[in-house]
DNA sequence: GTTTCGCATCTTTTT
DNA sequence: GATGCGAAAC
């Protein structure tokens, strides 16, 4: 049995051999770190550590299923008894068990991200702010930067820091918000998917009944798959875990800081540099030769990746031989280009034998894949699209889960908001708004205030209140008698949704219908079967227990089925995935890297380690391409290359095509680092001054302007840039751009979009 | 009370 | 191009 060691190199062996203790491995893409991994358990399980005293965090319930699968080649039966899960849905197991200990129902809900901006909303409404200047989506980030900091709305207040931008960007009352927030989650016994982490370091934190220890003993070794990626709040529960009187510190992180791409989620590196102060004892293992890719992609990655400050040092290497070069396909238009993706792909197949399954195309953002659907079809090659709206993000799913939440528990509020009146039952706006003010007036949830005789509504509405509070109650009394699969068919026609989809005799229609019937043999797997993946209650089968792993799951977990087919994802979803051929697409400046990553050099280097991410997925073959013209906000635009393009090194690439099909000039300049100017640089991109030019008292006092506010002859303050006039403002409502003439600036003048520039009127 | 239509708005990545 | 919102029609 212990020939599964003569599988690894000598450092892989020595990584997996080193079990007590904390440990570090700096996998490089291709290096094997899953094996690693997977073969460390192996290794703790043979050498006689039961199963359940492993713990192995993932981020992907993907990758934790294959981690569990491949530990099973190895040593049989005895893996599935190993807890292995993503952080989010391990944390939700521990806290069903142990959610009364803090205040919430053991059948908590979880509210996704729609679920978290509709309240949001609704807060900002009634605290009858400025929509424009408390935008949800912004409002939702900043508190779970919060959250994943530790920070509490008391904390938030004290942080001169957060408070400080929120009144600079001119939303002073986000705190506010976040506190109401945080209490209507608590009063309608909800989390949210931070709060999954918060709510337990919490726990840990309080520690009531000793409860933390009881996981510390139960834990003797942890494993944290993509290191890289874990957040402040994720690292300190693992050292909740880790830290405790003669506790052996047996960790083992691997990680890549050369592949961190979540860093908009909170995700630091800092754990990584961390780790080796919090624990000296810690030993470190690189791997840096590369089993899965050919010889011009992985130098072209390490040419990249070296365009990046702040990272450790390693170089990756291969020993394969062939050398292929990298295809690099300029197209005129973003129609041509997918229009040559699906031709190459076709032309690959047919030369070198691929399956449809040893391709996939990556794009920066989900709303590329249109255009590519397209023209597969057309070539008759079957596809299929990760990420983008999940199966359980589609809103006849999301109608039939909610009958299902407020079942299991009725103070959910965002599950009655969605269906109280749907299908419509006579219960109107007024009349829910009316609850809803009852409701926070009198310090009731939503369903406590449902049959309230002191509401003052028409005799009708308060009979259609009743009628539907009582087909609830019957379904929560029969929670417990009747399997969840059972009920849940029940649901679905007595709450008429059946009904209602039914009606719709159209294409789409027929679907919804399929996917809310797919949901029924979903639960009736999950009745049957229980979770696969359960660890701590594999006992569980309740509807409860369902919902909870129902709402941690995404697109990227369904089955894959057995059908050969052309991957389509976002280089985030392909993260940790690998084909023989791949497709890089709309490699264009403001597209890839986006124009949201500009405003600071740290949003550069995380699209930069994105790319570095995309490149690395390719075993063979590797394609990039870019569009001179795009369609993209409702307009054609006209598109620069990607900066990225450059860093490549000419060595690594050939041209193919150009729209006429001849071979071209590279059109590409080596420019390394000061390649941002040059060919590459977008007619708008200016140089940056080489200082910033506004410091001290002007900094500490600067105040952001509303864009509206903005107009010609304005004397204005930029924090890069300094003192300016502005000479002329134009452009549509929403994109409007100014030109601006900087004090002692190296060029004339300056044309900056206003919705994205901080600026001070002077 | 319910449905439908036009308008405006906002578009990165995700557990 | 999708979604939310308000007004008007049913």
């Amino acid at each position: 049995m212990a020939h599964y060691l003569d599988e690894l190199n000598d450092i892989q062996r020595a990584a997996v051999t080193t079990t007590e203790g904390p440990v570090l491995v700096i996998a490089g893409p291709g290096s094997g770190k899953t094996r690693v991994l997977t073969y460390r358990i192996a290794h703790l399980l043979e050498k006689g550590v039961p199963p359940w005293e492993i713990l192995a965090l993932t981020f992907t319930n993907k990758a934790a299923k294959e981690m569990k699968e491949r530990i099973e080649k190895v040593v049989g039966q005895r893996a599935q008894q190993v807890w292995a899960g993503t952080f989010h849905s391990v944390f939700a197991r521990i806290l069903r068990a142990e959610a009364s200990k803090i205040g919430f129902p053991s059948s908590f809900s979880v509210y996704d991200t729609d679920d978290t901006m509709s309240v949001l909303r609704s807060i900002i409404k009634e605290k009858d702010l400025d929509p424009n200047a408390y935008n949800a989506s912004v409002i939702r980030s900043r508190i779970s930067l919060a959250k994943s900091n530790l920070i509490s709305p008391l904390g938030y207040r004290e942080k001169a820091d957060m408070m400080e931008e929120d009144r600079a960007a001119r939303r002073p009352f986000v705190v506010d918000i976040y506190q109401e927030y945080v209490s209507r989650l608590q009063r309608a016994g909800a989390m949210d998917f931070d709060d999954l982490l918060f709510q337990l370091y919490r726990l840990f934190r309080e520690n009531p009944e000793g409860v933390v220890e009881k996981y510390q003993k139960r834990f003797k070794y942890l494993h944290v798959d993509e290191f890289q990626d874990t957040n402040f709040l994720q690292y300190a529960i693992l050292r909740r875990l880790l830290k405790y009187e003669g506790s052996p510190e047996n960790v083992f992180a691997v990680g890549d800081d050369a592949q961190s791409i979540y860093a908009f989620r909170g995700a630091t590196i800092d754990n990584i540099l961390d780790f080796e102060k919090d624990y000296p004892a810690l030993k470190t293992f690189k791997l840096e030769q590369n089993y899965r890719s050919t010889h011009h992609i992985v130098q072209a990655a390490n040419a990249v990746i070296s365009h990046n400050r702040r990272q450790l040092q390693k170089t990756i290497w291969t020993d394969k031989t062939e050398r292929s070069k990298i295809k690099l396909i300029k197209c005129v238009t973003d129609d041509e280009e997918s229009r040559r993706v699906a031709d190459l792909i076709l032309e690959q197949k047919n030369r070198f034998h691929l399956p449809n399954s040893e391709f996939a195309i990556l794009y920066r953002t989900n709303a590329q894949s249109r255009k590519f659907e397209e023209h597969l079809r057309r070539l008759n090659l079957d596809y299929r699209i990760y990420g983008g709206l999940s199966f359980y993000q589609r809103k006849e799913v999301k109608d039939f889960i909610a009958y299902l939440r407020l079942t299991v528990n009725p103070n959910d509020e965002e599950a009655l908001r969605r269906i109280i009146n749907y299908p419509t039952r006579g219960i109107s706006d007024a009349t829910v708004e009316k609850i809803g003010r009852s409701a926070s007036a009198n310090g009731i949830t939503l369903w406590q205030a449902i049959n309230d005789p002191r509401l003052d509504i028409t005799e009708r509405a308060r009979k259609a209140l009743f009628t539907f509070k009582s087909i609830i109650e019957d379904w929560q009394k029969r929670a417990n008698a009747e399997t969840a699969a059972k009920l849940a068919a029940e649901i679905l026609r007595r709450s008429g949704l059946y009904e209602l989809l039914k009606q719709d005799s159209t294409q789409e229609g027929l679907s919804r219908l399929q996917n809310v019937e797919a949901v029924l043999d979903a639960i009736s797997e999950f009745t049957d079967q229980g979770d696969p993946n359960a660890d701590l209650a594999p006992d569980d089968r309740s509807l409860g227990a369902y919902l909870q792993t129902v709402s941690l799951l995404t697109d990227a977990d369904e089955q894959k089925g057995e059908r050969d087919q052309i991957t389509l994802m976002s280089v985030h979803a392909a993260k940790g995935l690998e084909y023989q051929s791949v497709f890089i697409t709309g490699m264009e400046e403001t597209l890839f890297p986006s124009f949201m990553s500009f405003e600071d050099p740290q949003g550069l280097d995380e699209e930069r380690r994105l790319f570095y991410v995309a490149v690395t997925r390719a075993k063979r073959f590797l394609s990039i391409s870019y569009a001179q013209n795009r369609y993209r906000f409702g307009q054609i635009r006209v598109c620069e290359p990607s900066r990225f393009l450059a860093e490549v090194g000419e060595d690594h690439y050939e041209m193919v095509g150009g729209s006429s099909g001849r071979l071209q000039q590279p059109a590409l300049p080596q420019q390394p680092r000061a390649g941002i100017s040059g060919n590459f640089s977008t007619g708008r991109r200016n140089p940056q001054p080489a200082r910033p030019v506004v410091s001290g008292a002007d900094a500490a006092n600067f105040q952001a302007a509303a864009p509206d506010t903005i107009k010609a002859g304005d004397a204005v303050l930029h924090l890069k840039f300094g003192k300016g006039k502005v000479s002329s403002v134009e452009g549509p409502k929403d994109g409007k751009v100014a030109t601006i003439r900087f004090e002692g600036d190296e060029l004339p003048e300056r044309r900056i979009v206003l919705k994205f520039a901080k600026l001070q009127v002077l």
